[in-house]
RNA sequence: GGUUCCGUGGCCGAGUGGCUAGGCAGAGGUCUGCAAAACCUUUUACGGCGGUUCGAAUCCGUCCGGAACCUCCA
């Protein structure tokens, strides 16, 4: 390993170094969507950056436990209702049939650019049993109080011992001044109290039975209950959005720490917003298109369709905690930026090291090479800066051209050198960033291509050629069938 | 109003005290049947003002401009 891993923890708002509880263990977990309508694209970004984040930890040789859940209940809307239930009402469907096609989605176009998949994705609703338990604990606490089939978090009784909004900075006095009047705050004993079990109205549709009424868990305990149970009371790394950042994850600390009296995560990361027009991208504002509409470009604000690839390539070159914004010529950029970066690539894995020493060694070279790939592994230690390490991918990039050009022999760097840059490369670009190639190369197209040359050929009387083309198209498992006007094919026999 | 963050060249976007980030675009060149690619060279920077320092895009103050969170959103 060179150099060590530092991230920016915004519990202490500083770079530390990276030191897992219990190395080589990694904990990570990251709030997932909720599976109510098309994932937003910037859910997207947050998790390439935490695919990215794992990729990485893994690559240090951690042992990595990535936990992203699925919020399936609880999730509610302004009006009190939940969204998954209203978005079932308004479809006609069950809830789970939403839960389960907006799932599908969303595991769908995370594989469209290459995200890996989490290790364990839990639901909400597969915890409701451990929920109520959580639940049970922090009322024999005395973190939690009873009111009318409701459980609410007791805020001024945890903070009689603790800080709740010691995350997001933010200080009782204020924000008692500042709530709103929602839905059911005659319940609570203080405004600012945070519902952990919901007693259900009548049309409320996701219901379960439990001692203090019918009704639904709260939106912030699924994640303290499932980063317990899976990572335990102390874990290392907890991420997420930016706007979560209050009140869910200061709610979150606030119920784990109710229960074990510790700080849930050693580390928080929160990744920043997507922006459009230096506003951020979002549902209500209507200035947001869906991952799909921006491959197709199907979309008002959009020229034209990007390709997977050249989004995650966009997305990566700047840092997940910085806002990016979106345009098309920025994305334009970006897509001739991993067309030069993928060709390198594909170049660079045909490249082999020659026999014959044409050229002596030029000690420069190697340490150039050398450098570069050090700072590739500097870059991504420096709180995961992707942006920067695709800049020091860039310039070994410019190396391999040369010498695929012809312009520096590759005998003047040694072997070692030579397979160093070569890992390097490919491990950083594809294993790492998780940018891979793309094609649109189709095969029918070439063989027509091919057809074509044999139809001329046949014409010709170019019967050498002729017979070629059929026997190397035969080794393909493509037998060609010369028809009446014109030339066709048939998959053979395998 | 409170909390937090940002303002870098034509565009995007790294960079927290001294060392050419990088990509796109522009200019010139090498190579080339044409074209493309690639490589080399090169122009345009750190919002304004003040301060700290031998030295600041980077630290401090202030002003101007923008954003996020405080209310569902990653």
């Amino acid at each position: 390993m060179i150099g060590k891993l530092r991230l920016t923890n915004s519990l202490t708002r500083k770079k530390e170094v990276f030191e897992p509880i219990e190395a080589p263990n990694v904990g990570m977990y990251v709030c997932g969507p909720t599976v109510y309508s098309d994932v937003h694209l910037g859910n997207v970004r947050t998790f390439l950056s935490f695919d990215v984040i794992n990729r990485y930890l893994k690559f240090l040789g951690y042992k990595v436990r990535y936990v992203r859940n699925i919020t399936d209940v609880g999730h509610l809307l302004d009006s009190g209702e939940d969204k998954i239930s209203k978005k079932a009402l308004l479809d006609q469907l069950e809830p789970m049939e939403i839960v389960q096609k907006y799932t599908n989605d969303f595991h769908e176009v995370m594989a469209t650019f290459n995200a890996l998949p989490p290790d364990i994705e839990p639901s909400a609703i597969g915890h409701l049993m451990e929920q109520i338990e959580m639940i049970e604990v922090l009322i024999d606490r005395g973190f939690a109080y009873v009111s009318n089939g409701s459980v609410y978090f007791d805020i001024d009784k945890y903070n009689e011992t603790q800080e709740y909004g010691k995350l997001s900075g933010r200080k009782i006095e204020d924000l008692i001044n500042q709530t709103r009047f929602l839905d059911g705050q005659e319940d609570k004993r203080n405004p600012l109290d945070f519902a952990l079990w919901k007693n259900a109205s009548p049309e409320h549709i996701m219901r379960w039975k439990t001692k203090w009424g019918e009704g639904f868990p709260g939106w912030h305990l699924e994640c303290s209950v499932m980063s317990t149970k899976y990572l335990g009371s102390q874990f290392d790394i907890h991420g997420g959005g930016m706007d979560l950042k209050f009140p869910h994850h200061d709610c979150e600390i606030a119920q784990c720490v109710g229960v074990s009296d510790q700080m849930p995560a050693k580390y928080w990361l929160h990744t920043n917003m997507l922006t459009v027009n230096g506003q951020k991208m979002s549902k209500s504002l209507g200035n947001s298109f869906l991952p799909g509409q921006l491959i197709s470009g199907d979309h008002e604000l959009l020229d034209r369709g990007y390709s997977p690839m050249s989004i995650r390539f966009f997305m990566l070159q700047s840092h997940y905690a910085s806002t990016l914004d979106f345009s098309n010529e920025a994305l334009n950029a970006a897509v001739k930026g991993y067309t030069k970066l993928a060709n390198g690539i594909r170049i660079l894995k045909e490249l082999e090291y020659p026999e014959a020493q044409l050229q002596t060694l030029n000690a420069n070279q190697g340490a150039q090479i050398h450098k570069m790939c050090d700072d590739c592994h500097h870059a991504m230690n420096d709180d995961f800066n992707t942006a920067l390490t695709i800049g020091h991918i860039f310039n070994l990039l410019k190396k391999v051209n040369s010498f695929h050009s012809g312009q520096i022999d590759l005998s003047e760097i040694d072997l070692e050198t030579f397979l160093r840059m070569k890992e390097t490369l490919l491990t950083f670009t594809e294993d790492i960033l998780g940018i891979r190639p793309e094609t649109n190369l189709n095969g029918e197209n070439l063989l027509n291509i091919l057809l074509q040359d044999y139809a001329q050929a046949k014409i010709a009387k170019d019967y050498q050629r002729v017979d070629y083309l059929r026997s190397r198209l035969k080794e393909e498992g493509i037998t060609i069938k010369d028809m009446k006007d014109a030339v066709g094919w048939a998959y053979s026999e395998q």
